[in-house]
DNA sequence: AACGGCTTCAACCGCTGCAGT
DNA sequence: GACTGCAGCGGTTGAAGCCGT
């Protein structure tokens, strides 16, 4: 094989780097003269100066024949997620029912791919939060005005009730004591809800928010 | 046109499993 | 059974190309 010179730090005599058109037409050479396997003694072919490993993933990624070049079609990244829900990351099995795929182009496939998905997820996500934080500063809004119209409406209902029954304000001791005990107050409290409700119901709604 | 960020893909690295001795 | 060498696999890296500003 040609001697791969140039690029990278050569290591036990190997160089590392990209293929050369010649490289790889030495490497189909071997590959045609003794067939497939033996990789370990393709490095040691006259000329070579890569490691076994190397020739062996340049022959299966790049140069065997068969190989489809290009764009994964739909149907074949359908195959691809319910393949991998199935098998996990087992890509070279994975690859097994996609003919002339490399185990390596479906694994670069799915890194983008679910970098892609896992992009969109964390943009959902993050819409979701900013939702779900706009819909609790609402809600706390929303407690304010309830709890600054309560001591509103308490005062003023308390107001006309007391010119209406003096004596429903200042009930007697055991009135003032047990005051949550008393039916009057319950039913009291129940429409000051009702009459609260009615005024301020609908005010916001909910289902407006942007 | 230039620049920076992003994507793609070929290649490398380290580990594991298996077969031969 | 232990050791060794090799093939194969999955993870990772980095160069090149693309795209938006």
């Amino acid at each position: 094989m040609v001697a791969r010179m140039g690029w990278g730090i050569p290591e036990q005599g190997w160089r590392k780097g990209p293929w050369t058109p010649e490289e790889d037409k030495l490497l189909m050479e071997y590959v045609s003269l003794h067939g497939e396997g033996r990789w370990s003694s393709v490095s040691r072919y006259p000329g070579s100066s890569s490691s076994g490993k190397s020739c062996r993933l340049r022959w299966v990624n790049y140069l065997r024949p068969g190989l489809k070049r290009g764009q994964i079609s739909p149907q074949e990244e359908g195959i691809i997620i319910e393949l991998h829900a199935l098998l996990g990351n087992k890509w070279s099995t994975i690859a097994r029912y996609l003919p002339g795929r490399t185990d390596n182009e479906i694994k670069n496939y799915w890194r983008t791919h679910s970098k892609k998905k896992e992009k969109s997820s964390q943009k959902q996500g993050k819409r979701e939060a900013q939702i779900l934080k706009q819909e609790e500063e609402h809600q706390q809004h929303l407690q304010q005005q309830l709890e600054a119209v309560d001591m509103k409406m308490v005062n003023t209902i308390a107001h006309e009730k007391m010119h209406e029954a003096p004596e429903m304000m200042y009930p007697t001791v055991k009135d003032q004591c047990l005051p949550v005990m008393s039916q009057d107050v319950v039913s009291w409290a129940d429409s000051v809800v009702e009459d609260y409700y009615r005024l301020w119901g609908g005010f916001w709604n909910v289902d407006d928010r942007p």
